[in-house]
DNA sequence: TGGCTATTTGGTTAAATTGCCAAATATAGC
DNA sequence: GCTATATTTGGCAATTTAACCAAATAGCCA
C-alpha cells in the first residue's frame, strides 16, 4: 500500500475508530436531538462525569461533535450531523446477519 | 441508559468496531472492486498473512464480508457492500474538518 | 502416502483503550 | 476573595487489540 493510501485509510479509519463504542454512539444519538451539557449527557449514558468528559473529547478531535461554553457550562452538539447516516448502514449490516441467522433456521 | 437499549447501541458499535481499522478499511475497498483471496490481499495490505486472516475473520463475524473455499484457496467477497456508504459519510467529516482548518487561517 | 500450497489458530509481546478516582481548572454568586 | 458547581486532566489498573512467528489444518497433485 503506498504512503499515500495508507494516510488516507488511517484518516478515515480515525474517524471511524472515534464513534466504535456504545456510549460515544449513544451520546452522537442523543446530540441528534439537541444538545446537551457533560452532566445531562453523563446521566444518560449512565457512567462517571469524567468518562463521559473523555469520551466528548474524541469526538471533538475528530469534529464529530462541537462545544460551547455557556456561563459554567459546556454545552455539546453535532457538528457533523452526517454521521447520522452512519445509523442507517449499520442497521443494515445488523438486518443482514439477522437474516441470515433466520435462513439457517428454516 | 436501560438494557435494550444498551444492547442496541452495543450491536451497532461492534459492527463499527469492525471497520475502525484502515487494514481492514482497505481490505473492504479493494473488495468493493472484487473477490480477492487472502494471499492477494495480504499483498495488497502489505502485512503478514494470518495477520490478514485475522481481519479478515474480524470482518467475517459481523458478517461484512463472506468467504468461499474453492480448491485450497478461500476466496472473500463483500456480503454487506452497503458498508461502502460508510466512506462517503467519513469523507464528509474529513472535509468538514480540513474546511474548518482552512477557516482558521483565513 | 508424501509433499506442496493456502489458510487458520495459538502464543507472545507491545501498544492502545476504557473507566474510575482524585486533583486541577474555570465560572458564578455571595 | 471564598465557596459551590461544572468540566477537564492526570494517573492507574484492567481489558482489548494488533502484529508477528510458529504450529496446526485442509486441499491438491504427483
Amino acid at each position: 500500500m503506498d504512503p499515500k493510501t495508507q494516510a488516507l485509510f488511517e484518516e478515515r479509519a480515525r474517524i471511524i475508530k472515534a464513534l466504535a463504542h456504545p456510549s460515544r454512539l449513544y451520546i452522537v444519538d442523543r446530540l441528534s436531538q439537541r444538545e446537551h451539557c457533560v452532566q445531562e449527557l453523563a446521566e444518560l449514558v449512565g457512567a462517571d462525569i469524567s468518562t463521559v468528559s473523555k469520551h466528548l473529547s474524541v469526538l471533538k478531535n475528530v469534529h464529530i461533535v462541537m462545544d460551547e461554553k455557556r456561563g459554567s457550562k459546556v454545552f455539546y452538539s453535532l457538528h457533523t450531523p452526517c454521521v447520522l447516516n452512519f445509523f442507517g448502514c449499520v442497521e443494515t449490516v445488523i438486518e443482514s446477519s439477522a437474516r441470515e441467522r433466520a435462513d439457517l433456521l428454516e
